[in-house]
DNA sequence: CATGAATGAGAATTCATTCAT
DNA sequence: GATGAATGAATTCTCATTCAT
């Protein structure tokens, strides 16, 4: 018996979000992403039962990356403008060092099978933790968490999406600037 | 006959708006549009040269209906509160009245070989015209179009895409007294 | 407008029928059966909607082809020796002129997914009209249908499978003989 | 350890009966045989060289099986009319109480790759024996073993075939009537 | 012996597009 | 302009079989 090659997997997801962001979920097909990963078409379908599925796992787990990756920079005793800054530099930050996954989960969030399977909100669970606790101390205003999430992390996107790439930087600063004075009581 | 093209050319559209968002780009092939659109698959064909023109094509012309549906909305003596939640409450309302185009233009957006050929910048164009002319009369704080832009579209849209159905009113109350604070002078 | 041509299907069920007595039902995929009419794999598609379905049709219309092709043998006034004799050797040449479709139809009539679609009840109906017209003038003996049917065309059959090709001729007058004695009063 | 293996061949073997029941031979597949069976496919192949083999071999040794549960039911004593009854409802009850192999036979008979490898003739040899015995006796009368296999064995499989399952005990009744008309002196 | 992983070849079917009328 | 027929190329997925353990 062969064992599961953990790394043979990891291509393959590889490959599906770098074709994704090169050519658009219909634009990417099984046997390009197994040539891409180096692999068999045959052999994606020991991984995962047809495309559909494939997709939906792949999405359901890097829905949540970004916040993964925003956890990793929050620290604990940050104040809030700390807070907020680290957030949506984070947010753009992730969207250009993970280009292709940001893509992919921006892409697969609006395609209506996938979206229906995948859900924002448990990614978001973390992150609005630790904003409920700035609230509770009297740090940030309290909004509702659809309202605090939606601006906090879709115009930052809408920013990334739109590649307005010239002052990007001082774009970022005045939007974090912009959200510090809003959030911050 | 101009009218019978014309209808017909419109059946080809909305079945094409239709079919996207109950399957997605990638689950919307030529044939079905054709289908839902009572025409033969050739007659797509005289009227566009081939799929992916007309993508961009409809693309284009979609992706600025929101804004002129907006424009609809927008008085010119309206004051500075009430501009915010107009669009704010019009972009949302027009996710609910045209599900279709909205889907389809965030879909189409998302796409690398779509949104490369479609600015959003052009659409806003003439919203950002009004909000200039709310910014000289001292109205309405002075940001950056992208940030202006960001903040206005992206979080309504963020709510519409995720359907947080419970409470859509309060939540978009909230939303509109966030921006207007954070907006107006 | 290009008009369907009659002459392309029934290339299609020519080249189904040829395969399927070489390679049998398993052996015999629609690009084979393509290729054998010489017409694109797709093409088929034009004309059925699927495999099955594509079987299903050929099957039910081939399945009832060697009662017609008895129909065309049996006179009128024919006695009821001769009635006997007709059927039985008739439906053994037919096996023999029409090796394809009589192993066709054998291969699908066994077939659970196909043999539940088309009943042999129903291809047998005008041959029965004809046996009870002779068994009301008193000349055959008064069986159930399904035993008429039993002993009229599946021992003939069994020769016929069974390829007894050695004394073919004296086989076949044998069992004429024996199913004049057993079905003339 | 034999048993173990013996057992997994078994159960190897039935799987394929019970898969082809249902879905037929084109639609069984070795990894279906192996799932059902809950082996690997790969340990298939410890038992069968491969999968045309495989058929091969169960349908040779089950094309017989019919025949070994007819030779339990026949004793030396019986008369004539006891012993066509015995095979006549013996075929039909074997049909029955066996429908997996009953139809696994019947499609692999019909399958040219198949057939063209077993041979009915050996497999009638026993039967065939017996009834060579009643012949002379001067019990049975005597046809070639051909046309005796022919009326024996095809009508009753016929009405097991097509289920002719309203009236089936007088059907039965009926068959074992007529062929002990034709067949006993 | 037994296995799950792996695969090249091929399955059925759909695709975007063009052809002939 | 409009069409259904036709198709080469590509799609998703399954196949029988072999490999490595």
């Amino acid at each position: 018996m062969r064992t599961k090659d953990q790394d043979k997997q990891q291509r393959i997801k590889d490959a599906m979000v770098k074709l994704i962001l090169r050519d658009g979920i219909d634009g990417t097909s099984v046997a390009k992403i197994a040539r891409e990963a180096g692999v068999s078409p045959a052999t994606i379908y020991v991984y995962y039962p047809n495309k559909e599925a494939m997709m939906v796992e792949v999405f359901r787990e890097y829905s949540a990356s970004p916040y993964r990756y925003l956890m990793q920079k929050i620290g604990p005793d940050m104040d809030g403008g700390l807070l907020i800054e680290t957030i949506v530099r984070g947010c753009y930050s992730f969207s250009r060092e993970h280009e292709g996954i940001f893509s992919f989960v921006e892409q697969c969030s609006r395609c209506p099978s996938l979206s229906e399977k995948v859900s924002e909100e448990e990614c978001l669970c973390d992150i609005l933790d630790i904003i409920h606790e700035y609230q509770r101390r009297g740090v940030l205003r309290t909004y509702s968490d659809w309202n605090i999430g939606a601006v906090l992390f879709a115009p930052v996107r809408f920013l990334a999406v739109n590649h307005c790439e010239t002052n990007e930087e001082e774009c970022l600063n005045e939007l974090i600037h912009m959200l510090q004075g809003l959030l911050l009581k």
